[in-house]
DNA sequence: GTCGGTACACTGGTCTGACCAGTAGCCTGC
DNA sequence: GCAGGCTACTGGTCAGACCAGTGTACCGAC
């Protein structure tokens, strides 16, 4: 016979678990409104302060969201990796993750997506992977912000093809923290054209790669490239830790 | 030219960003405390609602933990996954992601970790691992509790071994995930002793893999494995998203 | 009739001040 | 030296107030 510790709970838990379940068990569709604060307040018998806390942790769960003046109420919001975005980050920001880790962890991901990608692609999807080379193309000429962006566009649509949200969030998450770990040293990055150009004939042999329906090529195309790009940035130290999987 | 959406900023807001940053910067370890509710709402100059706002969004975070009567005042959490496990599990109870979805993530994952394990293990952590099959064997005997409890603890070593905390986090999660939208299917499952030991010969052949420093067997074996014992409980028509994980 | 502006009722955000139950650590009395 | 109580604090909760802002219904000008 073992006991469970207990703990007291708390007022505000109490209705955060009440409107929680309402949301969940799909009593309150997203759109819908909550009832106002004080409203809240009588039908749960506590006080603003105490409702006011629930709402404020269904908020950073992103499940409901509040304006001020709105005489319709907190919105309950559709389920949206929002939140898991957030708790990831602040894990992969988290000490005792470096750099080999987190590009280990990119180059899996990003592998497997474009192995998904390619095998899983549409005549859809193909034109979609069309028009995002098309805008890098373009973008060489309009500027490194302007490729930057474009080039990310085209992560995210190979992400998307994967048609895994896990897979697209965490990438996301993923290369953000790379890039933010990163961001001094690629301030004085010399040659920026000529950078620009290698980067887009990579996306037109990724694109070919996902075109034959070769998952494996373009898998291992996407993990190349990685490794190319940031192992430089990486202890010399750790770099074995990245080989493994351009092996696979 | 393109404009930002501007939104508000609410004071609890500022107070969380800036004990986040002291918190992400290590300038507050784990551990550590925060002061009083009331020394912060002077030092914050804003009133003890808003700090408990912003203290109730940490707490929700999982960053911090605040027990009534607790002179020393809150206190600093160390990282952990429970936020990211509650975001995910929202989001799969959501239906925006399901089983499938889970699922492939979790073959992409367990594969990368097999597949390092494999080729980064050293001879101590063969010993490790000899270890943990031998605690499985021995489970078998013990209940399916104790045979559970084991193999999950064989999936933490080999994931250890990658050596990469966010492959072992994220498996974590999702394996939670996925064992609690199937938990109830599997309470009648027949015939465990049977069951056990496929999964133990299962083990020992990865072992084997890992062993041998064979990456890629030991990556299929386990997709392979996992493909094998969750696939029916993915709904037939999305089965096949699964499959080029498989053959990678 | 439509359109623009305005007034109003109500919202959420914040502050103040109060009370309570509970805890940690001191401090007493043995 | 130690058990037991005391105290000064903690966080949890409530009540009441004020403010800036919003949506809507109303209303007058055209």
């Amino acid at each position: 016979m073992r006991f469970e510790p207990v703990a007291p709970v708390r007022a505000y838990e109490r209705v955060v678990e009440q409107i929680e379940q309402a949301v969940v068990s799909g009593a309150l569709k997203p759109g819908e409104r909550l009832p106002s604060e004080r409203e809240l307040m009588t039908q749960f018998g506590v006080g603003r302060s105490t409702v006011r806390e629930a709402l404020r942790v269904l908020q950073a769960a992103e499940m409901i969201r509040s304006r001020p003046g709105d005489p319709r109420g907190p919105e309950v919001l559709a389920a949206s990796p929002a939140a898991l975005h957030r708790s990831m980050h602040r894990l992969a920001r988290a000490d005792h993750v470096g750099l080999a880790e987190l590009l280990q962890f990119r180059m899996i991901l990003d592998g497997s997506a474009h192995l998904l990608a390619a095998e899983l692609r549409t005549d859809d999807d193909l034109a979609g992977l069309d028009a995002a080379w098309e805008a890098m193309r373009e973008g060489v000429s309009h500027g490194y912000a302007e490729f930057s962006r474009a080039d990310v566009a085209f992560h995210e649509v190979i992400a998307r093809i994967s048609r895994n949200p896990l897979l697209v969030v965490s990438e996301e998450v993923v290369r953000g923290v790379v890039l933010e770990l990163i961001e001094d040293k690629l301030e004085h990055a010399s040659n920026r054209t000529s950078l620009m150009r290698a980067w887009l004939s990579h996306h037109a042999e990724v694109l070919d790669a996902i075109r034959s329906a070769d998952g494996a090529g373009a898998a291992h195309l996407a993990k190349q490239a990685l490794y190319d790009n940031y192992a430089e940035y990486v202890p010399a130290a750790q770099r074995p830790l990245l080989a493994p999987l351009l092996r696979s």
